[in-house]
DNA sequence: CATTTGTTGATTGGATCCAATTTTTACTCT
DNA sequence: AGAGTAAAAATTGGATCCAATCAACAAATG
């Protein structure tokens, strides 16, 4: 229990087993590096992670490569891994991806966008607004804004897009520990969802630009604020 | 010889080797692939890259795991990984996505730019005009493009850039088998480097916009010509 | 006393072997 | 002959073992 990290628990308790093992480790650490339960700065040790979930070292291994590929982890020759930290300036650098990425393709998917696309994501907002778990606010605000952009025909845009989000979940928290669900701008979500009905690009990315300009102030905030 | 390429020498001749088997393995596919030396739709043998590299399958798996979370290849389990394949609609993505991260980047850099960076800059211009390996020119111009928006202050928006140039490289070959290196639009990198020297931000993003957009229209034509 | 040099323990990188899965081949039955 | 099925081959996923590397500490030397 070196640092303070269970990582039998995680093993233990989460949905559906993969395929195979690896992809059942990378899954697990991932979701648990994004919500914050394997804190920044953690190694991650095979040896300890393979007796966790009760296998070998070699599917741990392959889970952490992929991890580090996609920036979630950090390694150094026979040294090992740790977990990514993170900083005011990567989110920084999120929020100013997102705003690049965000309206071209929320632009592109409106005309396409059917009225079961809307209804979709009229959905989601509802069940934000529902939603006790905070761990869980991240995933439906991100399919709410995939939903909203996903016919803009452009599959690596979408996928890049919906990467930043994951990414951004990894801060997200801090945001709702300091100012709760309510600041979680709904009335934009709204806003764009209709905009995007009546065909307004130019008024729905208007929305999205402020949405995300918003949301990257108090983040900043939060972030600060966390960090004291 | 299953599909006509040959490990065995791309294993061979490759530059010095990093720490690790795993890497070095990494490092010639990932250059092969994206040069085009291993076609899109190639399945990897372990088995087969093992002995072509003198190792064993260990490494190559780690190898195979890293490249597949670049995206560059896919696999199924228990079937393998194929190199993932090339598409006109991922070339225009690529373009869509650089259009709308590159200016941002360039105009966050420009008034930290120093006279180093702009020498530099021009360097690699000129080198451009030199190099005779048509294989080599991806490599140069990314890092003239990069080198402009260095002092962006943002390394995550920088090193999502730099994928996308990596990626780009995949296509830019079709291209350069159409029309050379002499449509490469040098005028527009020196004008780039002009513009940023004035710290005229406004007319350097224009001409970046120009730049991507007909880079995107003329490798729209090369990808369709190279396919029939 | 500071610095350097072995030495030991911990940890990762790589090799080899076994198990699980998929694909192919061969065979049977209609 | 053709469809379906069972056995065999090929290939990947996982386990175990050994080697290489790094970190910490102790001892020796200036």
């Amino acid at each position: 229990m070196e640092h303070g990290v269970d990582f039998a628990a995680l093993a233990a308790g989460s949905g559906e087993r993969p395929r195979t093992a690896s992809e059942f480790v990378q899954r697990v650490l991932r979701a648990a590096i994004l919500d914050g339960r394997i804190p920044p700065g953690t190694p991650l040790r095979q040896e300890a992670l393979a007796e966790a979930f009760d296998m070998s070292r070699m599917p741990v291994r392959e889970a952490l490569r992929q991890l580090e590929a996609q920036a979630l982890l950090e390694f150094t020759p026979h040294k090992g891994a740790v977990v990514a930290e993170i900083s005011i300036q990567d989110q920084a650098d999120t929020y100013l991806i997102r705003r690049a990425l965000e309206p071209v393709a929320f632009a592109r998917s409106i005309p396409h966008l059917t009225r079961e696309d809307l209804d979709r994501a009229e959905d989601l907002v509802d069940d934000m607004d529902r939603e006790p778990d905070h761990g869980r606010l991240g995933e439906l605000n991100r399919r709410f804004h995939m939903s909203l952009y996903a016919r803009a025909g452009s599959p690596k845009l979408l996928r890049l897009i919906e990467r930043q989000l994951v990414e951004h979940d990894r801060y997200l928290r801090f945001h709702l520990a300091r100012l709760g669900r309510d600041r979680m701008s709904q009335e934009d979500h709204r806003a764009m969802i209709a905009a995007a009905a009546d065909g307004d690009i130019s008024a729905a990315t208007c929305v999205l630009h402020r949405h995300i300009d918003v949301a990257a102030t108090e983040s900043d905030r939060s972030f600060q604020y966390e960090k004291q």
